[in-house]
DNA sequence: TTATTGGTTCGGATAGAATCGAACCAATCG
DNA sequence: CGATTGGTTCGATTCTATCCGAACCAATAA
């Protein structure tokens, strides 16, 4: 049955995404199955009972873990009229606003890199001699150019994105 | 004095420099001081002994994160004739190797995400009515993309570095 | 009103990460 | 030889992340 088969096939992808997720973005195990199960729902979103009894944990982990990722702006819900439950599903911005988190995280690393070839410079300079031991700060100005690079490469991703969700 | 400062800022930029990397390479607190260390203090490295002392940090711990941080790649040591003790640097090739692992790891999300793709497409071709429901597929192409430019973009940096390394 | 549904909150069990202390070892020095 | 230096190993300890169960609450249904 093709209907059996596609669903195996989910529970697999489920489990492939989800460890890559909790590696990626450090989550803990089960708020990762619970995103990958959102990312391969779709549309029409998880309820709370359907995410308890398909990743068969508590409802107070489920709950608590909803909330986070609720705050972490990574997921929303609608509701339906005449029907109580909630309907999860991921936040369409999420990505843009995941691509806002590392361009800031590079940013500092950005800063923090230059602090560091300061200091360097500093130490060199006071020490004229032993020119052996000199710092080497060929590789800050080189990391620094590949940060720039790859802020560039995100930025226009992000605008593009953007552009596209803020049309619908 | 010039030399107490200068060391005093040492010190921060370890400190601020150690929980950047303690994040960013999900290292534990204590290894990634003795990687900002390394990193601050350049071609004359640090002993063992200074590192107990500058880090304020039992013996045990110390051997154990340096002999981690040794299979990591990251670090590596010298000796001099005549002196029992190791002298541990950064490994020179550590940022080359951290830059392959980031492309495998890249390439991996990149079958994922194709994986995702079939998927839905399936899905989506099996259910054709119900149009408002089908699976979002651009998303995934602009993603892969992104991580198509990021991978070039890494990709020629570490060329670069790989030249500029073996000339040495 | 009572029962059910949908969900939250809180205390605690468990497991694993990170660090330490003490005993130990191997090489050199006097 | 005995003492010191440079470092390792391993068991104990501390701390924290993750998850669960049970009690609870608020809204609707009967």
């Amino acid at each position: 049955m093709e209907l059996e088969e596609l669903n195996a096939e989910k529970q697999l992808l489920i489990e492939r995404l989800g460890v890559h997720i909790e590696k990626k973005d450090n989550l803990p195990p089960l708020a990762a199955r619970i995103v990958s199960t959102l990312i391969l729902t779709g549309k029409k979103g998880c309820t709370f009972e359907e995410l308890v009894t398909n990743l068969q944990a508590s409802k107070s982990t489920i709950s608590t873990h909803l909330n986070n990722l609720q705050h972490l702006k990574t997921i929303t819900y609608y509701t339906v009229c005449g029907d109580r439950k909630k309907y999860f599903v991921m936040n369409p911005d999420s990505m843009i606003i995941h691509m806002g988190e590392m361009l800031d995280t590079w940013e500092k690393e950005k800063q923090l890199h230059v602090a560091i070839m300061k200091y360097k410079e500093q130490i060199n300079q006071n020490d004229p001699q032993h020119e052996d031991l000199h710092f080497d700060l060929e590789f800050h100005l080189d990391y620094l150019q590949y940060l720039e690079q790859a802020s560039d490469s995100l930025r226009k991703i992000r605008e593009k994105l953007s552009a596209k969700t803020n049309n619908d």
